[in-house]
DNA sequence: AAGTGGTCTAGACCACCGT
DNA sequence: CGGTGGTCTAGACCACTTC
């Protein structure tokens, strides 16, 4: 976090979810971004651009920069990082580790994680409870080679800040394949619906900036509860 | 598409569809697309940004850009605009309009459209249809007074291109909400699964450049076809 | 050490919005 | 017409990868 514009682009991300901007629903011009922060242009229109990219603002030429309706419900953010911990704000989780242990890639999970069979991986499942409701059930894969250590303290609060702080992953890129289907016997036991019922279901391929896969992942969510949000900005 | 980075970026998103770059899975470099192109490297690294964007390739610093494996299912990307016509490729789309007429804004409407009660709509519902089988269910309401007028004929190909091409509408971003439920009577009939099965379904506002809103749409998925793909990106 | 992407600056000119 | 974003250039120095 070394760099100006990500410095820059925290501070204004903060700023508008405090509801500095609340009133005039605009940000200051670029020239004056320049003038307070006394970063060259381009600086500034890097700083902008990633919060256009994450979804606060959009641009309109010869007129300003505005912010967007902030979303009224609690969604899943499909474009962040974070699973649960980070989007579900308002709300109360809770983590429960089903199962935790280290296992050999076989030859299906060799082949969609990019590795040799017989790799080691830990393997977590975790249940989410948010506001004391089932919420989710989370399967992952995590090559021991990337996250060499992991334990149930870990799992049961937030891996990825674990691994973003304390490991300091560079995580580069996902891939998330979105479907939904009949959920399974003991799934539904899990999320306390009935067999048969709807599930949304989230496959998680993630990299790092070099393109490794380091993760594979699969989220079951219960069907009444979870809303993923997209944002997209064309351009 | 006047502006340099943008036809660059068209040319190289075509190259690599073509599979002009696979055998090395790798990019020319920035200085290289420089000479090829003959413009700056602030212009190739906007190009190249926007290519990171839409998921066909990564950076790695001291090394290059490479190449993102190419999805192998058909998926519906949710990063871009278009909805099927552009995604599922390979298959074979038709599209039935069940629907299509100018209805008012109720209430709830005007709220989610940002408009008066009673703005003029366009109300379009079409099933869409894979390769002879029933795939989707799209209910769209389009405002009149930014989409003058819409047919049969336009509905029955893609919207999109018409908007885009011919009302040449400046896109600027949209809201993609996604979940799942049980199908009502209706929807299971015309998509030829039981009731109570699930569906999935992708709530859409889009927004012009200058932030009015001119859709509000909602897509409904056979649950056994449809896959949704997001492709993000850190940084 | 050489190659390649990442950050940053300073400045120019264009395109669009609103008055 | 003034204000504000959009595009583009030229050049400098840093950080990481690869050999």
């Amino acid at each position: 976090m070394s760099v100006k514009y990500k410095k820059i682009a925290e501070i204004l991300e903060k700023d508008i979810r405090d509801g500095k901007f609340n009133e005039t629903k605009k940000l200051p011009t670029e020239e004056e971004l320049m003038n307070i922060f006394q970063v060259s242009r381009n600086t500034i229109r890097k700083v902008v651009s990633q919060l256009v990219n994450r979804g606060y603002i959009f641009q309109v030429q010869g007129s300003g920069m505005f912010l967007r309706e902030a979303p009224i419900t609690d969604y899943i953010n499909l474009g962040s990082l974070r699973g649960l911990t980070k989007n579900l704000a308002s709300q109360n989780i809770e983590t429960k580790v089903v199962e935790l242990h280290v296992m050999e890639a076989d030859e299906t999970l060799a082949e969609r994680m990019q590795c040799q069979a017989g790799t080691k991986l830990y393997f977590v499942k975790r249940l989410r409870i948010v506001d004391g409701k089932a919420f989710s059930i989370e399967i992952s894969h995590f090559k021991k080679d990337v996250v060499p250590y992991l334990n149930n303290e870990i799992a049961s609060s937030s891996i990825y800040s674990y691994l973003i702080e304390d490991l300091q992953l560079n995580i580069g890129f996902a891939d998330k394949v979105i479907h939904c289907e009949k959920i399974d016997k003991e799934s539904a036991q899990l999320l306390e619906v009935h067999e048969h019922d709807p599930a949304l279901l989230i496959e998680n391929t993630v990299y790092l900036i070099n393109g490794t896969i380091f993760e594979l992942s699969q989220s079951m969510f219960h069907y009444q509860k979870a809303r993923l949000l997209n944002r997209i900005t064309f351009k």
